[in-house]
DNA sequence: TATTGTTATACTCTATAACTATA
DNA sequence: TATAGTTATAGAGTATAACAATA
């Protein structure tokens, strides 16, 4: 039968603890219809960041749809919230989007009303973000969606296990943001360069 | 340099293990104005995940830049190599890329002799999936650079913070495979479904 | 009628260049 | 000259509808 991996029998970590690089085939078309071999990508951690993130994503929007929002909609709210007076660049910044970006996702927020655009003291050219009366009403329901939806989200591996896994991203966010450039959201044109000085020919 | 960065004695939420809603405002812009409050973000799994994903991909495109592939034709290479024979069909549904989506990727394989779409025995409307001799020797090549990338990756969190979100991870999908359609990658013209019967109500 | 691969299309997210008005 | 916001645009990634060939 089975002499390979197959990814129904549980076990990862069987004797290797390091990325391991097998190749072992078999042929599934006329062998085991049923169930694909991921390989190695089940063990990458990028692969599963990526399907994780797309199942949470998929039980956010779906969450925050009654209130028309987006991840990122929701972000910038929450941003304001508690940094009022941050200019577009310091709050795209924060959020990893690139200034230019920023700009519609700004608009679509202030159309509804839920943010203003406020002229800055000090500096004419950059508008100071508040939340508006019904924007600051709003993130306090959004507040209670995101509780569920976070609660929902951490059912499986419980409070132990979401600590563990914030903990674990946050160090290897912190990690990646130490070998990115210096401003990452935006350096269009800023400086002329082609290459992000990262790691390169190192 | 505009303004000065002024580092005061940052202190935020520090001792709750639990999804808080605490709103306590700082003026960000008159106090603070280095560092941006994340708030809830910060202790959100779905943007965090998000950020590592990110993170993780930033690392791995530039490691990849070398072979000129992408994070999604690496995975089609693996999922192909190690089944051979497979449908689109399959392959797609494995890697929860809608089959339409799939084809210009498959495309951008074949037309560098990577990957072969051979006819299948049995019916003539699939075609069965093979890596070519030069697609079979990349493969080989790219396993080495996907361990380099791995570990670079896990430098930060060592092996066992690895082997930790790898099953948290996986545990996160599980539950969300369960909580979404069967067939979730392609559902556009099998099925009439407007409202993805998952929880909707709540 | 259902499935497989395909084309066409649209929408979101992200990325780069260039403009304006301020500094 | 540099910065903040903006516009325009292009590229990935993802989404749905519809078609031809085949089952």
């Amino acid at each position: 039968m089975a002499e390979a991996v197959r990814k129904s029998s549980r076990k990862r970590g069987e004797d290797s603890q390091h990325p391991k690089t097998d190749q072992s085939k078999t042929d599934a078309a006329t062998e085991d219809k049923g169930a694909v071999d991921l390989g190695i990508l089940g063990e990458s951690v990028g692969f599963l960041l990526k399907r994780a993130q797309m199942a949470v994503f998929a039980d956010f929007i779906e969450t925050f749809a009654a209130a028309d929002l987006r991840p990122a909609q929701f972000s910038v709210l929450v941003i304001i919230g508690r940094n009022p007076g941050l200019k577009q660049s310091q709050v795209s910044a924060a959020l990893n989007i690139k200034r230019t970006n920023f700009v519609p996702l700004l608009d679509s927020l202030e159309e509804r009303g839920l943010v203003a655009r406020k002229l800055a003291a000090g500096d004419r050219r950059s508008h100071a973000l508040h939340l508006t009366a019904k924007g600051s009403t709003l993130l306090t329901e959004l507040h209670r969606l995101w509780a569920d939806h976070e609660r929902r989200i951490c059912e499986q591996i419980g409070t132990d296990g979401r600590e563990q896994l914030l903990s674990l991203l946050g160090r290897m966010i912190a990690a990646g943001n130490a070998s990115a450039s210096p401003d990452d959201a935006d350096e269009a044109d800023a400086a002329p360069a082609k290459g992000r000085g990262k790691r390169k020919s190192g």
